[in-house]
DNA sequence: ACGGGTTGTGCAAACGGTTTACCAACTGAA
DNA sequence: TTCAGTTGGTAAACCGTTTGCACAACCCGT
């Protein structure tokens, strides 16, 4: 049915393995021959059939992923919709697609990853989270397969991987807030469990001890990445008697809660309290105020993913194997004009 | 390297040919051998080679899909995000993989679709948009490639596509509004060579007409989708002499651009102005107050074109082209107790 | 005991390429 | 003239599966 490499043989009057070789820029292919062939090529529309090619060289120029089960999380979406941009767009760069598989559930998706693997359908693997001791990175690793993680993964420092500098981030972004007059500053952070929060409450101590500012524990409460979260936090704050006037925040959708509530009690942002989140979703330039928060760099963080894996697929040895994308502080409304008001301006 | 169905036949002392039709259950192997082989093939921890199988199957149980570019509308990654995620989801429960390629601009895009095509690199494709005259589409129906738009193609009207009801959904937008009271209602759409633009005012008019309210031309305004446009319509309406109460807008990040002017003005949603807007993306329920919205189903857009994609594959022929996904009022506080206000509760 | 239908399995030819080994013809230097 | 070294190309093996055809062994009714 499809024009093959025979059939273009065939008609150039050479043989397969001569327009295999023109296919490859083969040295050892006369100008004239070459120039023929592609002719011939055009003319009857041959492309080659990548599953053959495959078969025989052992590469598919596919890179593997697994989406995400959908998460609570509001952040999700966005995220996973910027990564994959990332991924994509530098993986089509170097010529490579990407081939996503769902799983309903754990074993589905560590079934998933075998197919892809041991069926040879990818040449390697971006994977978007992790859980501690993660089976599927330990498959990999066994197998000796080409694989990054977005994130990072504490048991293994081998383990590829690009992430942010999440203590410089909150470190950051207290320091704004500092920079604008506050002095009582509170921390809303996200389950204790994870780095990102560890990591980010870290950098906001350090921030702070820079300054010689106070930290009170009651100031720092945990809570999900959800607007309840932000919801709860900001009541509890409100009622303390000595009150912090500015957070950190952990993530964008939790400050949404924060900002929600302080409305519904008649308080204003920023002036009665300061806020500035993390991730920088897209709606936070749609909130009134918008939001300030710091923008991670999804796109990047998958476009890194992508070029480290392709590069690792292709045998260049990395020089370290974490790789950090850069965050950027956004500031806007939320976070500004504190000492402004202060000062009676 | 790899354990292929050969060591699996060497080892269980018979040919190869064995070994796949144990793997394809064929009928005419003993209970006994299909168990003896079964057995040696989880010993070597054999997976068959897809490559290999789909060379010579022509199937590669793989559906292709490009990237969309970044388009300018916030909607767009909440869009991609769900839409992938059915489609994926779906395409998964069927035993297919979902292959994305990306390309910087149109003829990248084309010569994308032509190596996933002719390098017979997936079964069938999925488009997430489409242009008037699309030469991706003249070119699938020219080589009578399996595809399935999400959206619709007034060209051909044999082309499959999954797409909502606009006409009936801004139907029940404006009906909804009625229902609360309103008899001045005005319109915010999008750009007018979109035909979700040209069904969503339709709808607003046949809902307007079967309950003989006014519809007054200035009342209904064209925009883009972005904030922007949403302030402008608003400030328009706003300095109107008879102004409307009430809003349908085409897009809910419109809508958060006419709820930020209002309270920038000083007027509050839903008492001034009830609207409700379309996507029913995650913000609208962040939002202060929420906003009431039309869910239009993304995650099922994607999850029946990827089901009707796999038909088409398997050769079974659809009753009719076009799938409709039904919509879903999703009534928050903007479009609320507007009558309440008014009798003074 | 014999032919005809099942059953279970092997052989070998695809599928569409790549790649190794090899060869013929042409250089050019000794 | 001869021999070694290029240059341009062919033939055949191979990648891992599937599948049509052949065939032996069995089962059963006559």
């Amino acid at each position: 049915m499809a024009v093959t490499i025979k059939d273009v043989a065939k008609k150039a009057g050479v043989s397969p393995s001569t327009v295999s070789r023109v296919l490859s820029n083969h040295p050892r292919i006369s100008k004239e021959t070459s120039i023929k062939v592609k002719n011939i090529m055009n003319e009857l529309g041959y492309h080659s059939n990548m599953m053959a090619r495959s078969l025989v060289s052992n590469k598919t120029y596919t890179l593997g992923m697994i989406l995400p089960r959908p998460a609570e999380e509001l952040f999700q979406n966005h995220f996973f919709a910027e990564n994959i941009r990332g991924i994509t767009t530098q993986a089509a760069r170097n010529g490579y697609d990407v081939l996503m598989t769902a799983g309903a559930n754990d074993s589905d998706e560590m079934e998933a990853i075998t197919r892809l693997v041991l069926g040879r359908r990818v040449d390697g693997i971006i994977l978007l989270q992790s859980r501690k001791h993660d089976p599927i990175i330990t498959f990999l690793r066994e197998h000796d397969f080409p694989f990054v993680l977005i994130g990072r993964y504490e048991e293994d420092p081998n383990v590829l991987c690009v992430d942010n500098d999440n203590i410089q981030a909150a470190f950051d972004a207290t320091s704004h807030l500092i920079s604008q007059g506050h002095t009582r500053i509170g921390f809303v952070s996200g389950p204790p469990s994870l780095s990102v929060s560890q990591d980010r409450l870290e950098g906001y101590r350090q921030a702070l001890a820079e300054h010689q500012l106070q930290m009170k524990s009651e100031w720092i409460v945990e809570g999900e990445f959800l607007q309840e979260s932000g919801y709860r936090a900001m009541s509890f704050f409100m009622s303390l008697p000595e009150r912090p006037t500015a957070l950190v925040i952990i993530d964008d959708v939790v400050s949404f809660g924060v900002m929600r509530g302080l409305t519904e009690l008649g308080y204003s942002v920023p002036e009665d309290l300061s806020i500035i989140g993390f991730n920088n979703i897209s709606l936070t330039e749609l909130s009134t105020p918008p939001l300030s928060s710091i923008d991670i760099g999804i796109y990047q963080l998958g476009y890194m993913a992508s070029q480290m894996l392709i590069k690792r697929i292709q045998g260049e040895t990395q020089p370290q194997p974490r790789t950090i994308v850069p965050h950027r502080l956004m500031i806007r409304e939320s976070s500004l004009h504190y000492k402004a008001k202060r000062s009676g301006v």
